[in-house]
DNA sequence: TTGTAATATATGTAAATACATATTTTAAGT
DNA sequence: ACTTAAAATATGTATTTACATATATTACAA
């Protein structure tokens, strides 16, 4: 369905710039929902389940705060609560870090990479279903967002 | 940048399919604080602008809570407290609809319209500078979102 | 008409988020 | 060494969100 459907607008937008912000944000939003609906049943939020993905392909180089920060894909300040969570489900450790004793050293553990294949097993079987465009237009797909932000 | 640089990413992703997602959740986030970096100035929420938006778009027809959500980027279910929200501010009014006494008619006042002019005045203002893509580009975007969603 | 279901919105509440500020530790300059 | 600034994280708090449930009204069926 076109995005003006979707979202029942009649009249034309005033750009096309303008229609491809709203197309993103739809779009995102649209994914959102779709992942959630499965991170719920493994009682995780979205943002928990990024942190440790970005956890897990360090393999077992932990990292800190703030390099958690830099690599999330919405940086706010509440990492550290991430990280607490995350903890408290025993999916992450963290300890100070040896020669600064100001940063800490969060790493997964094994039960999270467990966990974490488990859940990214379970969305990946229904990710197939949606798998509408081919490969040369998801590539062409990223070029054209990375442009965007150029 | 690539995506794989901004989010410090060093190894590759898994499939194209999954760069394409975490590309597009980026992106979203990249026009949000974009955008809300503005719209704080004006003491409104990005949620809020998007109800003016949608209301201004329906001139003097005004939407009940349900056909607002429809039109809403994200279907969340608390359309009805953003209205308070607008409705104290005196950007909208909000009376019983005439035939359904279970429904109410929401409709931007002038107020709300002069708010968002000004509004949005200010944001196409900085988002002529990122004007990164041309027309044809524009389209084949929301052409691949689309698809993407189908 | 009377009970039951459906519709439209509002409200309660726990959790998450954004933002400011505090705390602890390290670095740098004099 | 001492002061000040910067860095890294933690905490406080108001607002927002998600989700469940409540309230009020309408529609429908027996």
């Amino acid at each position: 369905m076109s995005l003006e459907q979707e979202i029942k607008q009649t009249r034309p937008f005033k750009s096309v710039y303008e229609k491809t912000l709203v197309n993103i944000m739809f779009t995102n939003n649209w994914i959102f929902f779709k992942q959630n609906k499965y991170l719920k049943k493994f009682d995780i939020s979205s943002q928990q389940y990024n942190v440790l993905r970005i956890l897990n392909g360090q393999k077992d180089k932990p990292l800190t705060i703030n390099e958690i920060i830099d690599r999330m894909l919405d940086k706010m300040s509440n990492a550290s609560r991430l990280v607490d969570k995350l903890y408290a489900k025993g999916y992450v450790s963290r300890e100070q870090k040896i020669g600064n004793r100001r940063a800490c050293d969060v790493k997964i553990t094994s039960k999270g990479k467990v966990f974490l294949e488990e859940v990214t097993k379970s969305i990946t079987a229904i990710e197939k279903d949606l798998d509408s465009l081919n490969e040369a237009e998801y590539e062409e797909l990223n070029r054209l967002l990375d442009k965007l932000r150029s």
